[in-house]
DNA sequence: GCCAAACCAAATGTCAGACGTTTAATTGTC
DNA sequence: GACAATTAAACGTCTGACATTTGGTTTGGC
């Protein structure tokens, strides 16, 4: 674990580098304590706040987590599910706001990952899951409904199909893609009329994996992304002439 | 922008988040300079060295960039598809590797994911992703490759499956899914009769690709993923058998 | 008046030392 | 032997200073 002297820039992110590539490699084993950061300081040749700031660093990554005291200091951290979900959320939300990326983009993205975990979520719901979306269903019906709430409500849903599919690696990856459209999702009004139309599909989505029958499920996804696509494409529009 | 004084725990995290919220609401554009260090922390109430392990830890996350000199200071980053990648990579990466996620889990994410791209590869494909296909196709015949280049060519194979289909937001989220796996999959020896059955698949993948045959090339995907997992498991039973 | 070189100011990067706070282990007493 | 006070180790923060980079400004010469 070294840093090249003659590189001139940025010693903090040399040292977090070094260390990062350690923990990667897997030389620093879970749950490991780093050096304290004078030692840490000493062996760099450098100060402390120049190692704090390569700790925090890692520290923002979830690589590591610091406890205070006196047995306290640098731990390498376990990369757990919720705590990489959260950052993966952040960045394809940013992702997705700062690239101008098409709502039918994301939208198509995220109806093809939702369809890959279909079949998976037929075969392995549980009654629990069912019942979550059973729920989310009875209070999208409800006219009160914001649309924000009604948004947070399908994501719901959604996140429930996703994770019937009992495969944590595939909940990981399509928490990003789901989550992340909330945002662009919220851009959309529901007039009620179409919030009826989801509900319905969202209905026949649940009742399909209640009957486990995944080429219905499938069926009903594809139906479901289409009348999104075309609700926002008119919604755009509609934006559009209004205010040109 | 505050911060709560109430909270005792770790200024500089509350800084860095009270920053982060700032970006992800919008309320900081991209390429807008912060302010200066010494400013926030006049504006914090706290000292410099804390408001620079606040900064550190959003240059972690590529959220902001820093530039010296005369007009530098802390700019809003516009996040961008290689860095996010890289990111992910490293999460993904770690993420199977500490939380003893087993081959058949990942594997089983993976193609579910793969699949989900099939059709829309079929349709989208450039002649240029078919000839890195075929390129890798090439290589992998080579019986003096080692298992890690075979395995490198493999992804490098999949990916440009991935990237066939031609929307950003899904490569990206796949690219975690695929890439991570290069660790698990080096554990695997590839004997040549295995080689051959899975560059005979590739092939059969890449030809359905050529004649935009969505359905094949989703059979095809399925008979991999079902080969891939066998081969694993009679590894790993050759190898439990052998040193139990 | 124009151009180039020297200068300056602003900002980040780094350092040194100090003090406060937290936490667990140690020690001492009952 | 159990409980309380002490102690030490480590992180968290502060102050102040200096170094470095970099763009703008000024000044000098032509």
């Amino acid at each position: 674990m070294k840093i090249d002297p003659s590189n001139t820039s940025d010693l903090s992110a040399q040292i977090a580098t070094a260390i990062r590539d350690a923990i990667v490699a897997g030389s620093l084993p879970v749950d490991k304590r780093l050096p304290s950061e004078s030692e840490l300081a000493d062996h760099f040749a450098v100060s402390r706040p120049t190692v704090r700031e390569a700790l925090k660093r890692l520290a923002a990554q979830a690589l590591i987590r610091t406890q205070r005291g006196a047995t306290g200091g640098a731990f390498v951290n376990r990369q757990t599910y919720p705590e990489a979900h959260a950052q993966q959320i952040t960045t394809a939300t940013l992702l997705l706001s700062m690239n101008d990326i098409s709502f039918a983009t994301a939208c198509e993205a995220r109806y093809a990952l939702e369809r890959a975990c279909a079949p998976l979520a037929a075969a392995r719901r549980t009654d629990a899951q069912l019942t979550t979306m059973q729920a989310e269903i009875a209070r999208q019906q409800d006219p009160d409904l914001t649309d924000e709430a009604f948004c947070a409500s399908d994501i719901t849903f959604h996140r429930a199909l996703v994770d019937a599919a009992h495969n944590p690696v595939l909940s990981y990856q399509l928490a990003g893609a789901v989550e992340a459209m909330q945002p662009l999702m919220n851009m959309i009004t529901f007039p009620a009329r179409s919030r009826a139309r989801i509900v319905t599909l969202h209905g026949a989505i649940a009742a399909a994996l209640s009957a486990r029958d995944a080429t219905t499920c499938d069926a009903e996804l594809v139906a479901l992304a289409r009348y999104t696509l075309d609700l926002a494409e008119t919604v755009f529009a509609a934006r559009a002439a209004k205010a040109p």
